[in-house]
DNA sequence: ACCCAGGCATTGG
DNA sequence: CCAATGCATGGG
């Protein structure tokens, strides 16, 4: 089975946390220690290998998907020692998340279209709904689900996805991204300036959703999504002293980070649900 | 029976 | 420009 090498330390368990911690996900599925993908109608399998990940299925057509998957883009060593240098919170937090990669979302539609159904309600409520759709709309290969594409979902009407637990707004959005002539892989190519713009023309994309776009799919460095309910905590758990920081203090904030706030974002966050917050002042070496 | 959860558009000042 | 309102599900 191929070996796809990824720069240590990386530790596939821990990146991989986020497709476990909100209920499955049909699309991007865990079982048995693996993550499932299907990639171009074919089922890949990722598990944990010595040195990387073991990828069951690795061709040009699987690897940038793949790659995306495990985040290989980002630049973790650049990124430890600008915590080092620069913020003790954060050192301590690289420290404690040692090989977290954080994954991205390899689809620009897929990652849109999970972001709306994540506007407003609970991860665990927004999983449930969202796998739903899955199984409606998409295409299942192994044991595995293709996400939605937007041609399948540009002919559904927005009563089919209402039936499913989307309100009647999200249903009218989603299918009118669907159907929007928005060249979305396009987007890759725009300044993290356009690509918001570009986005919240499109109705039921805000200023949300465009940051998550820039953060989780788009891999930009500076992405901070500011106004997200989940960061807000974070970022008031470990630098709020003990007070729940406002959306334009924590907006404020993105400075400190420079040029890493995406990763910022993505460590203090899964810092946060692992418990991590819990003893910043409390060890005694 | 409430209330909250990783927003957004719409309406009315 | 800002404030108030409705939205649907899952979990507490």
């Amino acid at each position: 089975m191929p070996l796809l090498r990824v720069p240590a330390p990386y530790d596939f368990e821990l990146s991989t946390e986020r497709f476990r911690a909100f209920g499955p996900d049909l699309a991007n599925l865990w079982v048995d220690g693996a993550l499932h993908r299907v990639v171009a109608g074919r089922e890949v399998r990722l598990a944990p290998g010595s040195g990387g990940v073991l990828v069951d299925l690795l061709d040009p057509a699987t690897e940038p998907v793949v790659g995306r998957l495990l985040g290989l883009e980002f630049d973790l060593a650049a990124f430890g020692s600008f915590a080092n240098e620069h913020d003790r919170v954060l050192a301590r937090l690289v420290e404690r998340l040692a090989g977290f990669r954080p994954p991205l979302a390899p689809d620009p539609f897929e990652a849109l279209v999970t972001s709306i159904t994540a506007q407003q309600v609970s991860l665990q409520a927004a999983f449930a709904v969202r796998n739903r759709l899955i199984a409606r709309f998409g295409s299942p290969a192994g044991r595995a689900y293709s996400f939605p594409t937007p041609e399948r979902l540009a002919g559904a009407e927005p009563e089919e996805l209402a039936a499913l637990g989307f309100s009647r707004r999200k249903a009218e959005y989603i299918v009118g991204l669907a159907r929007s002539p928005l060249d979305l892989a396009g987007l890759r190519d725009a300044s993290d300036a356009d690509v918001k713009a570009l986005l919240r023309s499109v109705r039921g994309l805000g200023e949300w959703t465009a940051d998550w776009f820039l953060a989780r799919h788009l891999a930009r460095p500076r992405a901070w999504p500011a106004g997200d309910l989940g960061l807000r905590k974070a970022v008031s758990a470990f630098y709020g002293a003990g007070r729940e920081l406002s959306t334009e203090e924590v907006r404020a904030l993105a400075d400190r980070f420079d040029p890493f706030q995406n990763l910022t974002a993505h460590y203090l966050l899964t810092g946060k649900r692992l418990g991590f917050d819990q003893d910043q002042t409390g060890s005694r070496d």
